[in-house]
DNA sequence: GTCGGTGCAAACCTTTTGCAATCTA
DNA sequence: TAGATTGCAAAAGGTTTGCACCGAC
């Protein structure tokens, strides 16, 4: 059996994700994380994306037409609304809920994703 | 100004597309547009891809964790469902609709994107 | 001391771009 | 003929992997 150890890198890229609150790509993750261990590099952060996605504690977030970004996991249910203008992801709280009813014959829904499209007060509506 | 001009590579990725019938990444338009068009090039199916995009002919597809896939406009609003077991993508039609009530204070929302998990029947609910 | 984790660089893949040749109108 | 379009190859991201060294337990 393999077990994990603590290290902080690990700690620096879990807290990166905290402070941060919103979801961010590996990128902007590798930043926040490398102020608190310096030589951090991007392939280590990948690493532990994976890794803490495979224990659960982080969750991918899909925005079509983007790079994939990460946040903590345990907000519960929730989507996100992402801003054409500036390209700021929020979330959304609350869920439509059942979409048993557009399920195709014969298939088993077990999940759904949703992105909301728009533009945040600051971009305005142009 | 710019007048686009008609190519049988161009006719090749639409008729590509249009016998799929579902959604498909641009190697696969590659592969089958290479049956009327011997000598295609990849970038060829990205830059008509863009640009049936641009005139509105073609949509892009995106679930969550794969490579953005390609399905001819024109079919009206609609989503997908996608098998967790074979990776195939259908048509999901209707839409829940509204959800105006989920956009964050001061936000405009313009779009909205939404796509199922499961399996489908020949996959089982294993 | 062991063996998992890390950093660096190279490898990979997908998508984009530069450029000379080609083809449509 | 003009200029959009193409194919090839190189470039440009973003992500993964090999490997020797480092560090947690």
């Amino acid at each position: 059996m393999k077990r994990e150890r603590n290290t902080k890198q690990r700690d620096a890229v879990h807290a990166a994700l905290e402070s941060a609150g919103v979801p961010l790509n590996p990128r902007e993750i590798l930043t926040l994380a490398q102020k608190s261990v310096a030589g951090l590099g991007i392939a280590t952060v990948y690493r532990t994306l994976k890794l803490l996605a495979g224990e659960g504690l982080v969750e991918v977030v899909e925005i079509p037409g983007e790079a994939p970004r990460y946040e903590l996991s345990g907000k519960g249910h929730h989507h996100h609304f992402y801003c054409r203008g500036c390209g700021k992801v929020m979330e959304v709280h609350g869920c439509p809920g059942d979409f048993s009813g557009l399920t195709p014959r014969g298939c088993t829904l077990d999940g759904h994703e949703l992105v909301l499209f728009g533009r945040c007060g600051a971009c305005g509506a142009g």
